[in-house]
DNA sequence: CAAATTTCTGTAAAAAAATTACATCATAGG
DNA sequence: CCTATGATGTAATTTTTTTACAGAAATTTG
């Protein structure tokens, strides 16, 4: 018997994404195999696996494999996940494949924003796989004060959002946008503060500033940054951003999807760790709302 | 062989509506067997035969009848409709394919948020088949001023965001996210003006107000709101936002990347109904920012 | 550069799953 | 109360999927 164990899957990229991984890293019959599917991932969703296999010029014991591979326990497992993805995303599967001239501009953008914001998301969340997110949490909410930086479009409104969802849990969180006020704040830090710095570009000279001033007063880093530039040399922890634009420029970058991933990420990882008083932090802030004219308990906080 | 020839499909009734059908008109066995589907559909979708059958105590040749029944032609078919079915009423959207507790804290996290994600820009993106964006872009491109007004959390993050991406187009945009100022500035507009109101819950007075008070000096407003409340009421066009809350109550909103998703369809859809000469603005936008640190091409526009 | 090892991949056999054929049982109509 | 129709289960059959194994290809190592 085949004794490995599956390779552990990518659980929470979608099946598009991972068999499009797969075109990259696998080898022969099974590429064949993946463009075939790729190609005509409808029909993979119905036909037995012979017709499969014969489709794409492979054996059919190399379709469980796939189904493996990807980590699903079989072929009816990979199947479900297909359909699904099928359903949800017909437009942002094989962009290339539907010519787009035909479709009404609406479904267009749409189609384009979509499939962007996706594989932003997928992106970012396979590039977190190693990352000592608990470790940056207790790092947080141990803090005496708590620094967001960023500056530019993307990445001062994710130093913007972290604040409004870490002062929701009821920390000590200031978000500087301005270079000036992010090198002062960074030199007039409390003891046990922590700093957090965005910077898309990792080059940012304000934010890297900051960044170092304030461990040189002891305080630690955290950067949500690209891997290898000169921010993510600078800080103590990295949360590493990963991205790929499109070079659609009619269209807004999918990047801040996942900036924005990161800041929920590091947000709810924070509140997970607090533990639950958090929510009697939110139930007020909820309730101070409450007041005005919102009633429904199931709207988010704050519209 | 039973050779008769299976019913004509219902093509345009979905699945699980046809199924509520059969409770109905169906007899003893069948209607245990879809009674164990419908409150569990997931798992129909997925399970061997057999194990649907042993659930429901009926036999299996039962299933297969049923799926006969239905029109489909055997059960492999029954259950990629139950897979689509699920995926597009969002009873499942990408979960991750491996129960949560055997992961470490980090992953759940990821996969939460990430999942979260998805399914809000899904559910966003299938609300939104028959709006006219076009129009609404057209209209927001003739504008003389365009104003935007959101309050709260997510819908102030919104109405910024937005100003963000139109003003980069060369359009003259404005967000508002006082109330005092939205009401103020819509009494004060251009002729041939836009407004564009945000509201997640719809009920935000100070939003309707101003969509309200925009209108009657003659301006056309278009709201990005839950459908049938108080501001979808208001606006001349609608840009429906659905969504719907998990009650986590750790995890940020997912709700902001529906509104990130509604945000940049405007955007793009204007700068494309303005065509290639937004190129130039954002050419120089760029420009501006080169002569900061910032000399990779490939990077977002501003960070 | 050849030998050895590891990794792919197909064939064929086995197991599992789905379907068919048929017998039985229940029920409605006479 | 019997008969006829249709529903349901059992068992056999067919189809589909998975496993086991062996040969081929690729990679590493001496």
């Amino acid at each position: 018997m085949d004794t490995r164990a599956p390779a552990a899957p990518e659980r929470t990229v979608d099946i598009i994404a991972r068999l499009q991984d797969r075109l990259e890293r696998g080898r022969g019959a099974e590429i064949r195999l993946v463009e075939s599917i790729l190609a005509d991932p409808q029909f993979a969703a119905h036909a037995p696996i012979a017709q499969i296999a014969e489709r794409a010029g492979v054996s059919e014991p190399t379709i469980t494999r796939l189904a493996r591979g990807l980590g699903f326990p079989g072929t009816r497992e990979m199947r479900f996940h297909l359909a699904q993805a099928l359903a949800i995303g017909g437009a942002y599967l094989r962009e290339p494949s539907v010519p787009a001239e035909e479709l009404p501009l609406s479904a267009q953008v749409i189609a384009k924003v979509a499939s962007g914001a996706h594989a932003a998301l997928d992106l970012m969340s396979m590039g977190l796989a190693d990352v000592d997110i608990e470790g940056m949490a207790r790092q947080i909410c141990r803090a005496s004060q708590i620094l967001v930086y960023g500056t530019g479009g993307g990445s001062s409104f994710a130093a913007v959002e972290l604040q409004n969802r870490l002062f929701r849990l009821g920390l000590h969180v200031t978000a500087h946008t301005d270079p000036q006020l992010q090198r002062m704040s960074a030199s007039v830090l409390e003891p046990k503060a922590v700093v957090i710095g965005f910077s898309v570009s990792g080059q940012a000279a304000s934010v890297r500033d900051a960044v170092t001033i304030a461990r040189q007063y002891g305080a630690k880093a955290i950067v949500v940054t690209t891997p290898n530039t000169p921010l993510a040399k600078a800080g103590d922890a990295l949360l590493p951003l990963t991205f790929k634009e499109d070079g659609n420029l009619y269209k807004p970058s999918s990047t801040r999807y996942a900036l924005l991933e990161a800041v929920d990420i590091l947000a709810m990882a924070t509140a997970q760790t607090i533990g639950p008083k958090v929510l009697e932090s939110l139930r007020r802030v909820r309730h101070s709302l409450a007041s005005q004219n919102i009633r429904n308990p199931d709207l988010p906080i704050g519209d």
